[in-house]
DNA sequence: CAGAATGAAAT
DNA sequence: ATTTCATTCTG
């Protein structure tokens, strides 16, 4: 709405960051080419890219049916001035950001999808109802076969749809390559994002750069930022704050980086240095003109991490980069280096002898100054905070392994009270970071940067104390941390909050009981601690504001899974009727059950109140999340007013903790809980599944991670965008679902067409029939025919002979019921086989060519008489047509009981049941001889067709043999 | 993790 | 003309 504004932009922003994380989290790294080190073991590394949504380029536009494109466009250069950009930054702005999404994770967007793919993705789960033996493999034949049935017409929604969905992509990435194979300077500045399509490789390690080396030296920063996240930890294991945490980092860092990357330190300690020094240079270097606002530097720096990170692409880009990049991450980066900062000052006012520093020393002290002074307050008032000083330096040890470990101590050390307490921190944080995953380091640093928009530095009447022990924050977030690392994080929480205020209440387990049910996994693990630690945090001030945060986990946690389940009911019902808005429904389920699961939850909701404004956000989850960061920072920037004195900043913190993390991290969770529901899910539920439609459940919620929605569907990307997403799912819902019966009915039809007596094709298919191009159906199929004979090496003739009437039926079986089908196939006439047989080619399965290397075995030798591996092959191909029908038949007749297998006949007298198709197949043959010899002019090599071809041919001459 | 399918894009 | 990769998920 109107909100998209500067703003909400950033917000977007945040959430398709989220996203992106949220997905590599899940994904892992896809490995399919080397497993190497990085890859998770994660079951499924699905997820590399992050999924893109149509309606993230919109940002918080609706997703109006109508082409958006003109729209979107149009959005997006409002949106795209970043902030406040000048204008003449918009567009990269809007380019940085969207590259900021997705490079820094490295993760590119994934394709969008096609028609066809969006077909699947509706229809799979009905011919999985179907035929619930059957394997993807077999739906995804059944859904080939049907999508070549489907008529023109009908396939033109999602063709559009998925245009549509493209051309959406397109303007969300401009420079989008589809194939990043070839990364190739990508001349775009923000192209470079597809350049670092490393995605799979992300992970990898440092070393691993053979392959990556070519992009690699693309994505120079980016990738090394990356890769010591990872190195650090599992990225998949990483909140998705942490990844945020990363990226402000880099963007302090990038100038350093920049300079020189060498330097940096796997230990703490240099990284505070470090940062020191970042902070330092980067005053002065970046802000000259600026004012000297540690705020306003860092600002810049996360906006264009990646442009920055990577000077050597483009230089140019990082300053205009940095008007635009506020974001929450943004802050949390500020923050982070304010507290360590703050830390170091001390060792820094000596340290700032150092070489590198020298010069800049005076600014740096004045910077250091204020820093410490923002830290101390921050310190003092959340010792939490402290903390999370203390977690970020964990980050530092992202730093990349490979870097070279920098000379150390160049120019810290000093004070040795410091010294030591950093060192130690250091230390435990790295083992913490070590043992544990990086996940609670990212919630830390998440509850750290929190600060509001507004300005890190100043908001809260700071007040300095003298000097504070960092001592004392820091042994609360040691033991946070090392709790942590053991695993309890938990407790380690209760600690924490022990340690800095009493306020024990909180009940700690409670959420996260929750949660368990859904996800048992990791995921879940993963999801916990986050809440711990976010709780942790906020709890360290308020305690009511935590539990009220807690509370509302909850609660979401609980609606969640009412509202799945309830969902999931009626979606069954539902489903036919494409897509309904379930929101409205969802929402209401959402609220009662809020209620309930506050009630139920230990802690009173009244608590809620207190916290103000966060109870709403919480709820709001399923609305928008543009809603909930409007009513966040509202909160974070008059709650405090409301409140009380600095209790405000802290919830502000709070929240804005919570929404990150309700954007990243929890989405990230979500998914990974998702996926682990839907795993249970389907076992028990299968069949009602298919409607996606419904399964809206609204994302984003708030903080909870362990929202876990079930929804099977796939509302992976819909939870993480939220509104967005449902918007969109609606859009996809709103696609015509076919009915099996549909789809069997026109093959029957298509049967009938093809038969040359019947006259009139089917009634559905009729018109379309008619529409598409009398002429050009019978022809284009029987050309494709003869493409495939030509095209197709592997096993042209399974099909023409075999196979028909089994595929036919096996065709009709998924469509109608059981019975029917067998009916069909018996009766039919030699017409009707050689009409199903000509349907069955076409729709038939590998209609694709195999590739290459694949097609290795089948290569024939000049004379045309087969290698010994090929001539293999060739009979296994054979034996396999014919099994292959054989055996779908035999099964359609053990689910059916009706049918004598008639193919074992065939098999057995190959010839007979298949007049009609032998002679198709002949015909074809006939065709594709012709055409071969044709273009066979050059016979000097054996391409792969003419082999494939060669090959077929015997099998083909055997059909017309018999 | 391979792989079935189709399509769009890139090479 | 080929190759990538998008989705989904079982073996």
């Amino acid at each position: 709405m109107t909100k998209a504004v500067a703003d909400p932009s950033s917000s977007l922003i945040q959430h398709f960051h989220s996203l992106i994380i949220s997905k590599t989290m899940k994904g892992g790294g896809r490995g399919k080419e080397p497993p190497a080190a990085g890859d998770v073991g994660g079951k499924r590394p699905k997820r590399k890219c992050l999924q893109w949504h149509p309606l993230l380029s919109k940002k918080a536009l609706d997703f109006s049916e109508e082409e958006e494109e003109e729209e979107e466009e149009e959005l997006e250069k409002p949106q795209a001035p970043c902030g406040q950009a000048p204008g003449p930054g918009t567009e990269q702005c809007a380019v940085a950001r969207e590259e900021t999404e997705e490079d820094p994770t490295e993760q590119r967007a994934r394709r969008p999808m096609n028609a066809f793919l969006l077909f699947c993705k509706r229809h799979r789960s009905l011919v999985r109802q179907e035929h619930p033996r059957l394997d993807n493999r077999g739906a995804t034949k059944i859904l080939a076969d049907w999508w070549a049935v489907l008529e023109p017409k009908e396939k033109q929604k999602y063709t559009d749809m998925a245009k549509e969905y493209k051309d959406a992509f397109m303007k969300a990435n401009p420079g989008y390559k589809w194939c990043p194979t070839t990364n190739k300077p990508v001349k775009t500045p923000p192209s470079c994002q597809p350049v670092c399509n490393h995605r799979k490789k992300v992970w990898s390690f440092p070393s691993n750069a053979p392959k990556d080396s070519t992009t690699a030296k693309k994505v120079p920063k980016s990738a090394g930022m990356p890769q010591l996240n990872f190195a650090m930890a599992d990225p998949t294991k990483m909140g998705g704050l942490s990844m945020l945490l990363l990226a402000g980092e880099h963007a302090l860092s990038a100038r350093e980086v920049g300079v020189a990357i060498t330097e940096k330190t796997l230990q703490g300690k240099k990284e505070k240095e470090e940062e020191e020094e970042e902070e330092v240079s980067v005053t002065r270097e970046s802000v000259p003109n600026r004012v000297p606002d540690v705020s306003k530097t860092r600002v810049k720096s996360p906006l264009s991490p990646m442009t920055e990170a990577s000077p050597h692409l483009l230089p140019s880009t990082a300053p205009e980069a940095k008007p635009c990049g506020q974001s929450a991450l943004f802050q949390l980066a500020e923050m982070c280096l304010a507290s360590e900062a703050g830390k170091i000052q001390p060792a820094v006012s000596k340290s700032q002898e150092s070489p590198s520093s020298s010069p800049s020393v005076q600014h740096a002290a004045v910077v250091n100054a204020e820093v410490k002074s923002e830290v101390k307050q921050e310190m003092v008032d959340h010792p939490d905070f402290t903390h999370s000083s203390s977690s970020h330096s964990p980050l530092s040890p992202l730093l990349p392994p490979h870097f070279p470990s920098p000379p150390t101590s160049s120019s810290l050390s000093v004070t040795p009270g410091n010294i030591t307490a950093m060192a130690q921190s250091d230390v435990q944080n790295a083992r913490a970071v070590k043992k544990k995953t990086k996940k609670k380091d990212s919630p830390t640093e998440a509850t750290a940067t929190n600060k509001p928009t507004a300005k890190p530095a100043a908001p809260c009447p700071s007040r300095k104390t003298g000097g504070e022990s960092p001592a004392t924050d820091l042994d609360s977030v040691f033991c946070t941390i090392e709790a942590v690392a053991k695993g309890s994080w938990t407790e380690a929480e209760v600690k924490v909050r022990k340690r800095s205020h009493d306020g024990g209440n909180v009940s700690p387990g409670s959420p996260k009981k929750k949660s368990k049910p859904r996800t048992p996994k990791t995921p879940l693990k993963g999801a916990a601690n986050e809440e711990t630690a976010t709780k942790g945090e906020e709890s360290g001030n308020p305690a009511r504001l935590h539990s009220a945060s807690s509370l509302s986990e909850v609660e979401n946690n609980n609606n969640d899974d009412d509202d799945d389940d309830n969902k999931e009911e009626e979606e069954e019902e539902e489903m036919e009727t494409a897509a309904i808005p379930v929101s409205p429904k969802d929402e209401a389920v959402d609220m009662s059950e809020e209620e309930a699961g506050g009630g139920s939850t230990t802690q009173p909701p009244q608590t809620v109140p207190s916290g103000v404004p966060e109870p709403p956000a919480a709820g709001v989850r399923p609305k928008d999340e543009e809603a909930e960061k409007d009513k966040v920072l509202e909160a974070m920037e008059t709650g405090a007013e409301s409140r009380g004195s600095r209790k405000s900043e802290r919830s502000c913190k709070g929240a804005l903790y919570k929404t990150l993390v309700s954007e990243g991290m929890l989405t990230s969770l979500r998914a990974n809980i998702d996926r682990g529901k839907r795993c249970a899910f389907r076992a028990s539920d299968h069949d009602a599944n298919w409607q996606e439609e419904s399964c809206v459940v609204p994302p984003t919620g708030p903080p909870n991670p362990k929202k876990l929605k079930k929804s099977k569907s796939k509302d992976e990307s819909s939870q993480g965008l939220g509104k967005l997403e449902e918007e969109f799912e609606k859009k996809f819902n709103s696609l015509p679902q076919f009915s099996p019966m549909t789809f069997d009915k026109k093959s029957t039809t298509v049967v009938k067409k093809k038969k040359p007596d019947s006259p009139i094709p089917a009634q559905e298919e009729g018109p379309k029939a008619a529409k598409g191009s009398s002429p050009s159906q019978k022809k284009t199929s029987f050309h494709k025919i003869v493409r495939k004979h030509k095209q197709k090496k592997e096993k042209p003739n399974v099909r023409e002979k075999v196979a028909l009437p089994s595929d036919l039926a096996l065709l009709s079986d998924s469509g109608t019921s059981k019975v029917k089908p067998c009916t069909t196939l018996a009766p039919a006439g030699p017409e009707a086989a050689g009409a199903a047989a000509m349907e069955t080619l076409l729709v038939g399965s590998q209609k694709r060519k195999a590739r290459k290397n694949k097609i290795t075995h089948l290569v024939r030798t000049a004379d045309g008489s087969v290698s010994p591996i090929e001539e293999d092959k060739a009979k296994e191909l054979t034996q396999e047509q014919e099994k292959k029908p054989l055996l779908s038949q035999q099964k359609l007749c053990k689910d059916q009981g009706c049918f004598e297998a008639p193919s074992p006949e065939r098999l057995d007298t190959p010839g007979a049941p298949q007049d009609l198709p032998a002679f198709f197949s002949l015909a074809a043959l006939a065709e594709v001889a012709a055409m071969e010899n044709v273009h066979r002019g050059q016979r000097v090599s054996l391409s792969d067709t003419q082999t494939k071809e060669l090959a077929q041919a015997p099998v083909l001459i055997s059909c017309a043999d018999q």
